[in-house]
Parts: C-alpha cells; sequence; structure tokens
DNA sequence: ACATATCAATAGAAATCTTCTATTGATTAT
DNA sequence: ATAATCAATAGAAGATTTCTATTGATATGT
C-alpha cells in the first residue's frame, strides 16, 4: 500500500510511467498494475491517461495529497527509530537559491560538529524549484528569500537580513566610493545572475525604481562564472553582501554598500510544515536559530 | 506495511497476540510474522516479549505513535474519496459520557438531515475510555466534560454548560421548593451513576463542599436504570438539567434547579488532534458549532 | 510439586500476490 | 507512410504471505 503510494507520488513527479517506474526501482508494467490497484482500491480513477500520461483526477489530486502525508510520515517515523538507535544518521538533503550558497556552511559546519554521522546533499536550485522539490519530499529544507514571493504550504525560520553591495574596480567610475545608491547603480554595466531567479528580481526592481534598466553585460545562472568575472577588474557587478564577504576579493576589486534606499530581504530556511519534523530536520531548524541574526 | 502497522495497533489494544490478531482477522502466527517483519525493517525490537505479551519497548512506543497517524491518515484518505463520489457515506463512530446521552440527538439528528448515507455507532462509555478509544482510532469522536479532568492530545469544540438539579417527589422533604442548594442536597439520600464517572465525581465534590458525604442509596453506571427508580416518585436523583429535561418525568417527580454554589461544567465534543480531519468528523465538528450555545 | 492451561514462536505446505519479460494496440512525431 | 514512443495486457516465474499443526516456555491451579 505504502509502496503504491510511493508510485503515486513518483509519477506525480516524472508525469511518465515509465521513468516513473524507474525512479521507483521497478518496471513500467509493474507500476501500472500498482496504480491499477490503488484505483481499484479506492474504486475511482485517480490518473487520466489516453496511451499516454494525461493528469491527475479530482480523486487523485487529494490521494496525492495524502499521500505525500503518509509517505513523510513513514520517512519520518523510519528516521525516528534509527536517530533512537545510533543517534543522528543519515542524508540530510537541501537546497539552495545561488545567492545564498556562500553562507549555507554556517548552518552546515555546526551540525556536522553536533552530528557528525549526518551526510549532505546541497542543490542549488530557483526558489520555484525549492518549493517543488520540498512538495514533492525530494529535499528536507530549502534556504531562499522568506518576505519576496509568496511561500507555499511550508514553515519557516528566518536567518539573516541581505543588504546588497555594488563590485567594481578600484579605478573604475564608482570605484573610490564609500557607499552609493541605487540610482547611481541602474547607469554601471552589471554581470547578473539570470532572470528566472528571485535575487535577480530584486535587483531589477531596485534598478528600476531609481530609473535604471538593467540590461547586464553578461549574465549567468553560476555564481562562481559571476565571481571569476569579477574578480578580474574588468566587470561590474551586484552581489549579495555576506556573498562578497564570504568569497573574499581580489585587491583590485572593491565591495561598496549600496545604501538608498535601503533594501533588505530575510533570507530563511524553509521546511515542509508538517508536525513532527523528521529528526535531521529538527536538528536544521535548531542550528538555524542558533544561527540566525534577526 | 500499513498492514504491519495496523498489527502494532491491535496488540497495543489487545496487549494479547491471540486476541490482537483476531481483531486484524488473521491467525496469530501471521500476526507474530508481521511483527517481526517490521522490527527487522526497523532493525530494532518493538515488543518486549517472554512466552507472553509484556510491553513496547521505547522503539515500540514511537512507532507506536507514528502508526496512529499514518493508519488515520490513510483512513481519512480513502474516507475522503468517498466523500468525493458519494457524498458522506460510512459509519460515524461516537462515544459519550452517560449524562449527556440524552442531547447526542441534538447533533445526530441535524447530522442524519445533512448527511442522509452516515450511519451511527453511539457508545456509553466513561471518560477515561473515550480517551483511550480516541486514541486507539476506534471512534472518531467523543463527548465529555472539558474543564473538569486534565484533556489528552484532543481538539474540542464546546457545547453547552451544564447545570444540576434535584429529581425527587413532589411530597418528599425539598418537594415543594422552587430552587435548593447543594447543602440542601447533601442530606437527601440519592440514586447516583457510580464512582467511575465524572459526572458522580463532580456531584461527589459538590455535596461534599456543602458539608455532606454523599452515601447513594443506590448506584448504577445505566441512566435508565437511574430514571426508572426516579419515575417511580420513591427514590431522589441529582442529574444534568438537560438530561431531566429530554427524558421527561412523571407527575409525581419535580425537577428543581440546585443554585449554591452556582456549579456548571463545559460539555464538549473532543476529537483526535488532526488536521485535517476525517470528512466525517469534520461534518460533526461543523454540527457541533451550530448547536453550540456557547 | 506436579499437572494443566495459556501463550507466542517455529516449521513446513499451500495459496496468494507481485514482478518480470515479451508483446500489443494506440498515439504521436518525422 | 514509417518509425518511435507510451502504457496496457498476457502469461510465466518468483517471492511473500498465510495457514495448520506443533513446540517450548511460562504461568496457574490442585
Amino acid at each position: 500500500m505504502i509502496e503504491k503510494l510511493e508510485f503515486l507520488l513518483a509519477l506525480a513527479r516524472e508525469r511518465h510511467f515509465g521513468r516513473a517506474a524507474e525512479a521507483c526501482g521497478v518496471t513500467q508494467p509493474t507500476l501500472s498494475a500498482g496504480l491499477k490497484q490503488l484505483e481499484e482500491s479506492f474504486g475511482v480513477l485517480l490518473v487520466n491517461r489516453g496511451s499516454r500520461f494525461q493528469d491527475f483526477t479530482p480523486e487523485g489530486q487529494r490521494v496525492l495529497d495524502w499521500a505525500r502525508r503518509i509517505i513523510g510520515d513513514t520517512r519520518a517515523m523510519r528516521q525516528e527509530v534509527q536517530a533512537l538507535k545510533h543517534g543522528l544518521t543519515g542524508r540530510l538533503r537541501i537546497a539552495a537559491i545561488p545567492a545564498t550558497l556562500a553562507m549555507i556552511e554556517t548552518l552546515t559546519t555546526p551540525y556536522r560538529e553536533r552530528h557528525p554521522a549526518v551526510q549532505f546533499t546541497i542543490l542549488s536550485r530557483n526558489s520555484k524549484e525549492i518549493f517543488q522539490l520540498l512538495d514533492n519530499l525530494e529535499i528536507d529544507a530549502g534556504v531562499t528569500y522568506l518576505d519576496n514571493e509568496p511561500l507555499g504550504h511550508v514553515a519557516h525560520v528566518p536567518l539573516y537580513r541581505e543588504h546588497y553591495c555594488l563590485l567594481t574596480a578600484a579605478d573604475a567610475p564608482l570605484g573610490n566610493r564609500d557607499k552609493v545608491t541605487w540610482a547611481e547603480v541602474a547607469h554601471v554595466p552589471l554581470c547578473l545572475l539570470t532572470a528566472n531567479t528571485q535575487t535577480r528580481r530584486i535587483i531589477d526592481d531596485l534598478v528600476r525604481q531609481a530609473g535604471g534598466d538593467s540590461q547586464p553585460t553578461l549574465e549567468s545562472d553560476s555564481m562562481v562564472l559571476l565571481y571569476s568575472h569579477v574578480r578580474t577588474g574588468r566587470w561590474a557587478s551586484v552581489m549579495p553582501a555576506r556573498m562578497a564577504a564570504t568569497l573574499g576579493l581580489a585587491d583590485v576589486v572593491r565591495a561598496i554598500p549600496i545604501v538608498a534606499p535601503e533594501a533588505t530581504h530575510t533570507v530563511g530556511l524553509v521546511i515542509p510544515a508538517r508536525q513532527p519534523m523528521t529528526p535531521l530536520t529538527a536538528a536544521l531548524v535548531a542550528e538555524a536559530r542558533r544561527v540566525a541574526q534577526i
């Protein structure tokens, strides 16, 4: 029964019988049969299909919601018993938006100190993907902005307020300043994250409000790529202050706080709205509360 | 897997492998094997046993808690799909303390009006048993006092405040009074519920505070039995006012409000603290809110 | 202290179910 | 029109579950 619900969950993720079956480690006919059994046991069609997967029926949607919950609880149960036996073990799966990648270690380092047996998987994803992964039980927690776009049905723990700074060469136009305004930044050609990221949308908004139009000279979804350009001193960028601080900068590059309008956004941990949490997640939340600066 | 968790739940109820097996509709070796598999899958002993059932290990306790939740969710899921198909169907199981039995119809009658396909099972139980039944998923809701003894981990909906009255013959010592005090009641020989009920404990307390000692001339766990004695006019009793009002009284018997000290206790619905509720339970809660007088 | 009863575990056979491979039928893409 | 993709089906092999019958251990009663 639980295994059948796993089939359903996989199908929701993959939207394809064959791939869902593979994800579950069974063959396609096995998955088909499993779903058929579910449907028979409920007496309702759960999946609309005509020679290929189409979508879930309304009943299928409801069962899917319950399946997520039931499977989440089942995993939490196993984890908890495991923790009672051997302390915290297993793999903690986190996804973070690129702008926060450099601060994740402030969570994982003390976490590992306390629970050395825990292993980590950390993915760089945009915020929309993070919420999808959370919904599908594919990650235990996410790190993203809390106050910008509506949160899904998740709980959250604030971590810190983000400020932005202009990264530019000391000998560039604004390079000798102690602080700059968004109005000034609006005229600098920048290297920025691609437009499917929240950080980019935030920066775009601020630039636009200051009268600019933000046509970046270079855009990428990789922070390392942006960083490697900026450190040459030949490109400018706007980055979260924490990111700039953590990465460290070459001598030729200066990180200049952008001060007006004062624009801060809250970065925080997002976790599934389940009570009780899994032990691994609970420990992460405890760490987040310790590390939180707000 | 879910079936195995059902085994565990049955064992917690019955504390006996054979009876638990019977409750699950399997033989004892099947249940034993099922539990052994659970233990192997967790890698932990769940049940302490030496030639007979002893108790659950700490891990077993935790698994038991999760099992209740997971199985509760599984049933809720089935119920919800069923409700999507055919509207509300199935059996709503309620347990109520004897003092409230006469008011249950104020819930069930409008409920049935709205959802004619739903069937009811209503048990008369004391409050301790009600909470056990709730914990074991054997009932969907209970009706009991909310403010007297500590509630388990349940949610609740207040229904009304209970007042008490003295039932006695018109020609008995206090029979001509419009109201009486607990101090006066303390001297009347009464027919009361047995001491394992909350109602009795409440009355005992009030009588004792008024200086009496409550040695009932007759006690029973059956309201019908008490009622049949009282209606002869040859016995006196203290009953919740609602009960007296609902049952109706023979001409010779009067129901006299007991006014001082003003003693009211809240009667309410108690339901498992699960979100979301099962559809059957949700409908009952809605009805309770409608009927509630407080 | 001995006999009896109760209880859960075990052994082994029978039955059920699950899963697989191979194929089909239907639809979509080229 | 042909090929490719996808999910359902058929049928055999394999795994699991469940049963009956029994054992071994502990408790109960005489």
